[in-house]
DNA sequence: GACTGGCACTCTGTCTTCGGGAGTGCCAAC
DNA sequence: GTTGGCACTCCCGAAGACAGAGTGCCAGTC
């Protein structure tokens, strides 16, 4: 059986009184606060069949109805008309993000803003490596045996490493590998290194291989293999607004998650297209956020997309609000980064 | 009117009992769980005493005796003997450094070890800029007009700035002034440098001078002036490890001040002597964390000291532990600093 | 003078009881 | 298909009762 054009106009009702008042809602309230056109005892035939199709439940007998996960969805799937921001919305972004001098400012800023709009869990996921472009590399040495990688990425990050060599290295050497390096890495997606640095190998004198072995090693290790995320997250008093009701007892669980990066990065991190996601309750596969909802997006200059970040509230949250203003943040930051 | 040894006794058997059991303890189980050889009631009469001079309190008429601030202060400067670590704690903080690669990934395993060993919220400050010298500065071109400095200190970190120039600079300019640059700066004191800066800029030929003015500023405004600290924070789940019945019903306040940078940095930044440092509720000076205390102490490699590190939980918490857990990671990280 | 046992008193926390209120489901009528 | 009516269920808060824990004080003892 489907539903026909009342019956979703009373889950939009009851999804939006519900985010609204935190208490369930019953359908006379509903009719009073609605105009609904049709009695109360009509609305409750319409919410017998909204809850025997699973999209609201009752708490308990002769409660008023409370939206299920597949309430929610369905409220954002085909009830739901994204709102514009409002100008004052739009000017906090603007003002956040005025004279950022670096890429960490970009993200520290970014999870802020988030965080504050949406009163919210922000997190910003810092750009991939996976998908940035080496633009220089730099050897630093350290000690006669040690020496400090540099690399710098067309998104802005700069990771570094520390890089033990087997013996001494004099000077001139850590220069010829500087070159080197730099003319096959320069320009080049680290997602295509790993072959080029082999070569690099290959083709060094075999009196200095082993350096440059041991160089390629951390190379890869480090910024191929073990493909460095980096996340940045703000708000977690946010998580306390709604007193602690709105994460089932508490906040422990969710917490708890908030502390994995793998986690995190799970949750935001899959920047399939540019739209922006929304994933609600059991949908974030995770026990601990049963009764947390991700919207999420991923951003980055122009059509690509480099790394995503995304906010984490209560299953009852402000959809069409939250939404916009994730979809606005990020393509913000994603001009941004255009600039650079 | 002072204290005898046996009013002091009651007050550790108090706090002890205490933190332990997270109730109220009265006369009678205090002298059943302790051997101090007096009668409910003598012990009544001392905790009269201990209540007027204000180092505990009733929660209400006819409740047991939980310490104040003040009892703690007590406690931890006069009845408190700094446990050994066990072992195995000793063995975790091992197993948890083994294979550090970078100054990164340092201060985050430090950050989760301490929140994992003393079950809190833990916070690390990185290697302070001002505390720490030049190593070496990267200038790397993005485009004709811009270039990102990279700096990287003794003590490992590494920061990056993009810097915009008044106009076009040929390659062979950016690398006279990096040449310079490293010259005079490389092996100092960040605290030293603005006069060198000024000196480098006076030096060069006028008609390069706005070039170098404008790296100057950028060094100068970015690495010195806005001192950027840096932090890592783990364990805010601790929270609710008490059932947020330790922070008087709430955490937001508390959330909200791990938020604030500045905060944290005031809880644990003030590097005097080496030794730990213990503050007290009210004595943290920040309304958000009445209920808390924080355990802190400076690191660094040998006796000089770069940074902070710390753990913040409720009042009551089991400082003999934690103290000496925090002591023990601190030097910890500065030894391994030191072989760096 | 310090300690102790006894006792009356106070306060909390818990449990139970008890309506009021809100909301439902069902049914008969329109 | 919609509506008004009605009986029923269940939650929630208030009020009362009660056991338990702890105190303060006092008189007696060493």
């Amino acid at each position: 059986m489907s539903l026909d054009d009342r019956k979703l106009e009373v889950l939009r009702a009851i999804v939006q009184d519900y985010v609204e008042t935190r208490e369930p809602v019953g359908s006379k309230a509903l009719v009073e606060r609605h105009q609904l056109g049709v009695s109360p005892a009509t609305v409750r035939n319409d919410m017998a069949v909204l809850e025997e199709e699973g999209y609201i439940r009752q708490p308990h007998t002769s409660a008023g109805r409370v939206p299920t996960d597949a309430g929610y969805r369905l409220f954002v799937d085909r009830l739901t008309r994204i709102k514009p921001l409002s100008p004052a919305e739009r000017r906090a972004i603007e003002r956040f993000m005025v004279g950022v001098v670096d890429l960490d400012d970009v993200v520290h800023r970014t999870v802020r803003l988030l965080a504050q709009l949406t009163r919210q869990v922000a997190v910003v996921q810092y750009p991939s490596l996976s998908r940035s472009a080496v633009r220089h590399l730099e050897l630093v040495p350290i000690s006669t045996t040690r020496l400090t990688l540099v690399m710098i990425t067309d998104t802005g990050r700069v990771e570094q490493r520390l890089v033990e060599m087997p013996g001494p290295v004099p000077p001139d050497d850590v220069w010829e590998m500087r070159r080197r390096v730099n003319e096959k890495l320069a320009g080049q997606k680290l997602a295509d290194t790993p072959l080029l640095v082999q070569k690099l190998v290959d083709e060094t004198a075999p009196d200095r291989r082993p350096t440059m072995a041991c160089l390629a090693s951390v190379l890869l290790e480090t910024l191929v293999e073990r493909s460095e995320e980096r996340l940045a997250l703000a708000g977690t008093a946010n998580l306390t607004r709604g007193g602690v009701l709105d994460f089932q007892g508490t906040l422990r669980p969710v917490l708890e998650a908030l502390e994995e990066e793998v986690i995190l990065l799970k949750l935001i991190g899959d920047l399939e297209p540019s739209t922006t996601r929304v994933r609600i309750g059991d949908e974030n596969e995770i026990d601990n956020l049963r009764s947390a909802s991700v919207v999420s997006s991923g951003y980055g200059p122009g059509a690509t997309i480099v790394g995503g970040l995304g906010v984490l509230g209560p299953t009852r949250m402000d959809y069409p609000g939250t939404i916009a203003t994730v979809r606005a943040v990020a393509r913000y930051v994603g001009d941004l980064l255009a600039q650079n």
